[in-house]
RNA sequence: CGCGGGGUAGAGCAGCUCGGUUAGCUCGUCGGGCUCAUAACCCGGAGGUCAGGAGGUUCAAAUCCCCUCCCCGCAA
């Protein structure tokens, strides 16, 4: 079967190298155009691009879907089937309708909950115990396909965004290739979402920012559901940025301020609202991470210090 | 030329603004002591080309000036 593939992220990178290792035909990868990052702003390619210039594979970056010029790629590959996983870019209907198996994609979530950009993240910072990905037959709506398959993960407690992510990338993979099998056994079958869905909106600068009002099980929940990226944040008292990547719910219990860092030992224990949470991993700004008893150790922070 | 922080013992930092005796702190480590015991406490020790440039200035540079290399945070 002919497939292009279409995606970004390293999350859909592991979905087209497990296309890849299973021998099927991939007859060309769809990524967006490359983009200025990090320091210096240099142009830099995707994980799906670099991946697919590794194995050979050609790759196509159109600007836009919208207009009719990436029809003529579609017609040169004649793809039977387009797998999208985390592209980034709504297709539009003429693309959709090409292939003759249609568009699948790979969403990482049990639909149709959390539709949309941030599944992962905002299903951990939910505290949910259990998640898991959709492949589904794409149609004009974001995530509103009927799904195909579904592969479900457990989220441990002490899973952060990677841990999922991985565990998900590993689940997609297996839900892609047999989505593709039934497909191309035609024996998939289609169900529909039905109406009651939810939305993963993207995580913003405001998301990222911990309340130590909160529930420390919230707390808790969207420090991991943010680590190692973006990374969820606090404040010194004297404004600084302070990261955390890690940490867990103390078992300490005290009467301080909410925010208070009420005990150190080789974390930073900070009041929460019903309770304390004790911090083991940070990025103080414009330092790398560290550890918590590192942080101490510099005398950066003390007993007494307000976070927030 | 996107903005900014930094490279000082194994780790995290101070010292540099206003150059000057044995480069300091919190840990770790090693040895000893106290203790029923301990990641606690006490005593002592080892460990540093202060990123690099047989650079510049100076009587004197970790500290001032110049060049190079490396690391990191933000923003995208």
């Amino acid at each position: 079967m002919r497939i292009l593939f279409m995606g970004t992220p390293d999350f859909a990178r592991a979905n087209l190298q497990a296309l890849c290792d299973k021998g099927m035909e991939v007859v060309g990868v769809v990524t967006p155009q490359d983009k200025p990052k990090g320091r210096g702003l240099t142009l830099t390619p995707c994980d799906v691009k670099k991946y697919a210039l590794e194995k050979g594979l050609p790759v196509y970056q159109p600007l836009t879907l919208k207009d009719g010029a990436f029809l003529d790629t579609l017609k040169e590959l004649d793809p039977e089937l387009i797998v999208v996983v985390a592209y980034g870019k709504i297709l539009p209907k003429y693309v959709l309708d090409y292939p003759k198996y249609g568009c699948i994609n790979g969403h990482a979530s049990i639909l149709p909950e959390y539709r949309g950009a941030a599944p992962i993240q905002r299903a951990i910072i939910d505290g949910k115990t259990e998640t898991g990905v959709s492949i589904q037959r794409m149609d004009i709506g974001i995530d509103t396909g009927d799904v195909i398959c579904v592969e479900k993960v457990t989220i441990e407690p002490s899973d952060d965004f990677e841990a999922v992510h991985d565990k998900l990338a590993v689940a997609s993979s297996k839900g892609l290739l047999k989505a593709v099998q039934l497909l191309s056994d035609g024996k998939a079958t289609y169900t529909p979402q039905g109406d009651e869905f939810t939305y993963a909106e993207k995580i913003t600068k405001d998301d990222c920012y911990i309340d130590f009002n909160g529930a420390v099980n919230d707390v808790h929940n969207r420090i991991r559901g943010l680590s190692p990226i973006p990374l969820s944040f606090t404040r010194t008292a004297d404004g600084k940025v302070l990261k955390i990547v890690k940490a867990h719910i103390s078992d300490k219990s005290a009467n301080g301020k909410i925010g208070e860092v009420v005990f150190l030992d080789s974390s930073i224990h900070v009041k929460c609202k019903d309770g304390v949470i004790a911090l083991d991993i940070i990025v103080p700004e414009g330092k790398g991470r560290m550890n918590a008893r590192d942080l101490i150790n510099g005398r950066k922070i003390a007993v007494g210090d307000i976070l927030g």
